[in-house]
DNA sequence: CGCCGTGTTGAAAGCGCTCTCATGTCACGA
DNA sequence: TCGTGACATGAGAGCGCTTTCAACACGGCG
């Protein structure tokens, strides 16, 4: 391969030239081969080997106005991205799934309403093929947004009250494993169960606590706690369950580092788990069932999986049948038992 | 503006006609108007405004040859992504950075040595104007995969034992902020300062290493430990140094996730810190630092800077008189005083 | 009054590629 | 032998933009 610096670099022109055949046979080649006979595909593939010819993406985009590029959206608070290994992990689900389909990702970040205009712009702008926005809020503009920019895009996780058109998501079956949880504990026997929710703006959340009382018929409202997705929330609301209802027995906390909190309150306040009280989390994040004393049971959602299918979906959106939104894809959970119920 | 899909976007063309000028006085007015006079600078803002016009990136690049694109390379194996905020930081800092310039992120996730034909490729390709690649370990090949590309590119990091042409980086000053550790430790009055080490193939645990023997010269080995930046590992490492040095009265710790672990282990040996041993950190992480009792002292860095700084330093690369490489760049730290030392 | 420099505008080339369409080739059947 | 259809190939248009270069207008100066 010859040196070359970027503004030099040879075009399909000198491939063809070099190869003997014309510029629209080497593009053949180069894309694929297909109807070109076989001496003149290994020439002009020889001839793309030897001067190390890479296709300029840019005169490729605009005339077949595709991009090989779809943008990841990501609006979240600094805080969360930090403390959760949620979005990482979903991320590098959507990372391996582009790449596998040599598709480029195109990171947008979203802090806050400022921002919608750049990236309505962008979308707008026509540089990518489709997005997908993941980590919603109740209230979140977002959707609409991307609606309105015409680009095919799904949504990781269900989007919480928007009205209008709606784009298709993928989402963890929260309310089948949440029902599965509490199931769990039911079978164990227990008999006052309360729940550790998740913050209410969060689709996610919401869809646990109905899944608690798809099983248990109208509960006592003491037995419903909400915490923030952290460790140190749900130490709090353990406490506060305990001091209202001495007599919990079972609790499924909303995600695995409340359950860890609570863990911790009530190891201090001397109960012992699963014997005195059962206790079941949600995600089976690695990081944090390792260190919980005892072993977490828990609900496993594949998170990376999550993100591979946003992009499979995506991937549907853009092959659609003209008008043909593809349905909506809810991944479904595993009840993992360990010790702590 | 007119309702439109990506398919039937206006051009430039469309916006010259309306505007009543040529093609080329729009294209003027569209990147910027240097050179035109004013009327026809507003007629043809007004024609854009009406048509909804954005310019073809594709065809703009084509002529150009500037993307307006970066690639950010992360080559990082799963777990520390995941329990270290550091990444996701690092990330945030270079996204808003690109962000303030107008330019796109486009994420290239390194798994491992079998993604590096595709990395290789991808930059070659001509895709982006530049890279800024993080996280790099002593034996990794990447920057020299990525000097080869031709692309201009920095690093977030000082890389290990590279030979050959190295990439300009940026990193945090941490030999000068294990210093500043250790010195107040010895100000304290510490006589048996022992140092609870990083791993030993990322630089930045050897360069604290290093700051710690800047300042006390030919220590017992016996007090250098070396640990995975896990908080596990501090607990571990602290550990064997009360066994085998019980008269340890000082420590610093390569980071706060490991200080934590020290800190615990000190606690469940009933060592009273600051007055029994003394504990400095490093980082500054909020998260770890608010859950550490008691309130841990540490070295600062910035890292959210350190992104926006090797966004900085890349711009300066890539409009550099030819042939002159900017120098690398070191960030201060500082020494956050708390309750530990 | 003619010349020249300055500043503004438009015509047109061309970036590197894909893809349509016309042309050519070849095997086969009539 | 010739026509025919299937397949392979090349010529060329054109994607939407920037940028060079020529043309032109205008004012000041000799």
């Amino acid at each position: 391969m010859p040196e070359q610096t970027a503004a030099n670099r040879p075009t399909l022109e000198a491939v063809a030239a070099r190869a003997g055949v014309s510029r629209a046979t080497a593009s053949r080649v180069v894309n694929g081969g297909a109807g070109v006979r076989q001496p003149l595909v290994d020439k002009v593939r020889a001839a793309v080997d030897e001067l190390g010819y890479v296709p300029n993406h840019a005169a490729r985009s605009l005339v077949t106005r595709r991009h090989g590029a779809v943008a990841v959206i990501i609006a979240e608070p600094e805080f969360r991205v930090f403390s959760d290994p949620f979005f990482a992990q979903q991320l590098r689900g959507i990372s391996r799934e582009l790449t596998s389909r040599d598709v480029q990702l195109v990171l947008l970040w979203v802090e806050d309403e400022s921002d919608h205009g750049r990236i309505a712009r962008y979308l707008a702008g026509g540089h990518v093929d489709g997005a997908i926005a993941f980590s919603l809020h109740g209230d979140d503009r977002l959707p609409t947004l991307i609606t309105e920019s015409k680009v095919p895009a799904v949504l990781g996780g269900r989007p919480g009250t928007e009205t209008g058109p709606t784009l298709p998501y993928v989402d963890t079956d929260n309310r089948g494993g949440a029902r599965e949880a509490v199931r769990h504990l039911v079978s164990l026997g227990r008999r006052s169960i309360a729940h550790i929710a998740g913050p209410g703006d969060q689709t996610s959340a919401l869809d646990r606590i109905a899944g608690y009382h798809d099983v248990l018929i109208d509960p006592d409202p003491e037995l419903l706690r909400e915490g923030h997705f952290t460790e140190e929330s749900g130490a709090r609301a353990m406490a506060e369950l305990l001091d209202r209802r001495p007599d919990v027995d079972g609790v499924f906390v909303a995600n695995d580092l409340m359950a860890l909190g609570a863990l911790r309150v009530l190891r201090e306040r001397g109960l012992r788990v699963p014997q005195d009280v059962a206790v079941v989390g949600f995600d089976d994040m690695e990081a944090v069932v390792r260190a919980s004393d005892p072993a977490l049971t828990t609900v496993r959602q594949d998170v990376e999986g999550l993100g591979r299918l946003s992009v499979k979906l995506l991937v549907k959106l853009l092959n659609r049948p003209a008008g043909h939104v593809p349905a909506s894809v809810i991944m479904p959970t595993t009840l993992i038992r360990r010790a702590s119920a």
